[in-house]
DNA sequence: TCTGGTTTTATAATGATTATAAGTTATTGT
DNA sequence: ACAATAACTTATAATCATTATAAAACCAGA
């Protein structure tokens, strides 16, 4: 593991410069834009696997014009750029997260928080798959969180 | 005259007895009634991780006074008392599995059919899940089937 | 500054699911 | 057996996340 550098979960991080931003988005040939700035910082910033919802609530505060629509949008295209993944855990609403290493997600069905941890995914293929195209693999764990269980 | 019904699994699967039926349904605490019969049978003859819809419209032809209200009541009751499970796989609509062993499944975008396959699931459990009370697993790959491939 | 294309916004539409209330059917107690 | 009561089903309305649409705002080049 690395010790030099903290990438735990549910931190924020420090805030990419708006340079660090607009390389990230060229480099998945997205355009840059205001709200595709903002939305993709709040991205980087936040580890909480958010809905739609969440980012829009939060940058409304600094944006009083922004539109739930362009939120929308916006995912939709970073989805489609490769830059986010989308994840099936929570019913009735879509979550997001960053597009990283693969690791499955475990969901707390108290408190509702979404973890990650580690899958060897070498382990999940098994030999009925050969001749099928992957293109995305989801591992969703859903449960009690430690946190709660001590309730 | 019994037709063998084409199943998309390959298997065709004899029609349970209305005892055996009522049986399953008593072992998880369900009160037997006509349509959660009927549900059930389909469950069990057919294997095609159907959405709501596609148990609706199928039994729909043999009681025409079916509401589609009651597949999702019947579904949720069925759900609560651990006869069947639930996959998030295809985007805004929920299919429906009778609760076997644990397993994957691969969804072709394609076709959109549903395909199952063995998960050595103590592979996937990481000690970052220590502490954790797991009650639900799954695995959903995507991707493209064979027979898709080819075209 | 005009012009054409892109992005954002506000609002309406969609569609799966749930809630509600009324109508049926089954079960219980006498 | 028969009313009373509970359980189940049905039809319809409501909900809510997401998408579609069209108008307004923005931006780059001539």
């Amino acid at each position: 593991m690395k010790a030099t550098k903290k990438q735990t979960d549910g931190y924020a991080h420090e805030p990419p410069t708006v340079q660090q931003l607009t390389t990230m988005l060229s480099v998945h040939k997205v355009r840059p834009s205001q709200q595709r700035l903002m939305i993709l910082e709040y991205l980087l910033t936040h580890h909480n696997h958010p809905s739609v919802d969440m980012i829009y609530n939060e940058l409304l505060i600094k944006v009083p014009t922004l539109s739930r629509a362009t939120v929308y949008n916006t995912l939709n295209l970073f989805l489609k750029a490769g830059l986010v993944r989308v994840l099936d855990i929570v019913e009735n609403e879509a979550r997001y997260d960053i597009l990283t290493d693969f690791h499955g997600h475990f969901k707390c069905n108290t408190c509702g928080e979404i973890f990650n941890f580690r899958v060897i995914d070498e382990a999940l293929v098994s030999e009925e798959l050969k001749g099928f195209g992957i293109d995305d693999k989801n591992v969703y764990f859903k449960g009690t969180c430690p946190k709660c269980l001590k309730k």
